[in-house]
DNA sequence: CTGAAAGCGCTAACAC
DNA sequence: GTGTTAGCGCTTTCAG
């Protein structure tokens, strides 16, 4: 596997190794025909220069690092998407690695991309994050960090999220004019800055409305995935305490509840109306059809790759927040006919 | 960002970097106390040794490139999981890539990895690709390649796949002894090997049972996403022809076929039983649950990443070809009750 | 046990 | 226009 390096391309045309390196970065003077003999003999050998040497001479990658705590339901996929739309035209490459859930291995991942040199770093943090000390280092190092979706607003730096607040606040009131009442939200993580707007939202809604909005309507589900979901829903079968609606976190949390209201012979939308969150492929797929905010997941990704573009090549940074639009996709989980 | 270097331990120890280079790769006779001192500097001045450099010294790495056709699905992020679960404790980043199943993205996304000198990749090529005249080349520059799942038989690599015929074989048999006859089979891209298996499975075992298997019981739903399956339905019902069960290329095809089919009332199990492959999460979450075959994505991943760190270790290819076991879970939507 | 020095493949002054 | 040369940060002979 030996690589072709400047060098024997250099040889064998019997000029120098600068020469090719020219003819390679078209910044300088070079004669266009020992440019096109040198491109010429290049191919023929299956020369290309070594990126590593390069970075190591110029003191950056082309990579960025990519941090999500999951890729198992399509969100993060699509946000990656987004960021690979706006970073690879520009010859950047994108590194991604999954912190699954968990700070720890969220940290050794940062540490890796950090230490292979990556130029920047996109993350959305996982649940469980809290310590940020090497975060902060970082970031006195004036290395560039963007955040989304899942923030941590101490860390100074650009941010991109969804409007969790307004989008919230119109979901609850959705479920409020459909008639509902006695309406629970399902919350997400605590250490998670969505899941305190969502659940600000949700509150917010319901005093607008004049509606009960005591402890016992909010239930702290612990996670984000199906099985978060069935559990709240189980514990308020078990306590015999069923609301006539439910605003989730999260989609996988309002399919788990669905799950366990059908199992238990509950009618959706009748008896129990749900609403949820970013919507995943299952919302269309699972019986009622599930009502939700659906997130400009692409769009969120370009524009975090675009903020971190902007800091790389002005090497400034600007801490702002960048709040992205939703849209409402009211399905059959919420809609009673009366 | 100034990065701490080698020298500045140096300079400020007064020792040679030499020494430093010692004392991180302990492999070399060194003072005790030396050692520790550097260690204690090391830290903190907050130094790590460069990798780029180390990988322009070593003319390695420790990079190994994965390239999938997507991840939206949980099938890839899954295997990629398995992969990491080995390569990651053996020292080595694991690279991920999507080709968005194109295979110029594909070739894109290999020619910048390798460029990128990882020191291995491991690949599941896209639904489209053909040419593979750049794999070749590699191969013959000894540049250790592992595929999976979707693999190219000329290629010369280590390969890891389910045993796609036994299973499908297997899924089909099952809906024969549920007591369907008019069986249908919505077969996926022809370039891909587990189409090709799975349809020999499929006819295999219609022929064993002595049933018919003509040409019109073979639909090409020309892709392997839920649309493809909704178009295979769609035609189905637009000709009238409806056969008495499907057993589906993957999951997310049985996925769309079904969803049509209960836009247009046809009763699943009942008038048409349905079977996919690869268990996907959709395949709980819909109504009836779908009968599918669970493939071991963590072991294909582990198994996958192994053998391609024998290749490493040893320098030796082994083209063998391994076939590993999945398993079978029966649901609601080919278990009609008689 | 430790230092000096060469060199991995490339770029970018600096000469000519 | 093109060649020479000094590094980028590190590892690894070769001396001592």
């Amino acid at each position: 596997m030996k690589k072709v390096t400047i060098k024997d391309v250099a040889a064998q045309l019997g000029v120098s190794v600068s020469t090719i390196s020219r003819a390679f970065n078209d910044k300088y003077d070079i004669k266009k025909e020992t440019r096109e003999r040198i491109m010429a003999q290049a191919k023929e050998l299956g020369y290309n220069p070594n990126p590593i040497a390069q970075k190591l001479q110029q003191n950056k990658t082309n990579n960025i690092g990519v941090v999500v705590p999951e890729f198992r339901n399509a969100f993060f996929p699509d946000v990656i998407t987004g960021i690979q739309d706006i970073l690879i035209p520009k010859g950047y490459q994108v590194l991604i690695m999954q912190s699954n859930e968990n700070a720890e291995t969220e940290l050794g991942n940062v540490k890796t991309l950090y230490n292979n040199m990556v130029d920047g770093l996109i993350i959305s943090f996982s649940a469980d994050t809290q310590k940020v000390n090497y975060y902060k280092d970082l970031l006195e190092k004036d290395f560039p960090i963007v955040q989304f979706n899942r923030i941590i607003d101490k860390l100074q730096t650009p941010k991109v999220v969804l409007d969790d607040y307004a989008w919230a606040f119109m979901a609850t009131e959705h479920l409020i004019l459909q008639g509902y009442k006695n309406i629970v939200h399902f919350k997400g993580p605590k250490f998670l800055s969505f899941s305190l707007a969502r659940l600000k939202g949700f509150k917010d809604a319901m005093h607008k409305h004049k509606l009960l909005c005591c402890d016992a309507q909010i239930i702290d589900v612990h996670g984000l995935d199906i099985n978060d979901g069935k559990q709240g829903m189980q514990m308020l079968i078990d306590k015999k305490q069923l609301p006539d609606a439910i605003f989730a976190v999260n989609d996988p949390v309002a399919l788990g509840a669905m799950m366990v209201m059908k199992a238990n012979n509950i009618e959706i939308p009748d008896e129990i109306g749900i609403v949820g969150f970013s919507e995943s492929r299952l919302s269309d797929v699972i019986e009622p059809s599930l009502t939700t905010i659906k997130q400009p997941t692409f769009e969120m990704g370009q524009t975090a790759a675009k903020l971190l573009l902007q800091e790389l090549e002005s090497g400034i940074r600007v801490s702002q927040r960048i709040k992205l639009s939703g849209s409402f996709k009211i399905k059959q989980s919420s809609v009673r006919l009366r």
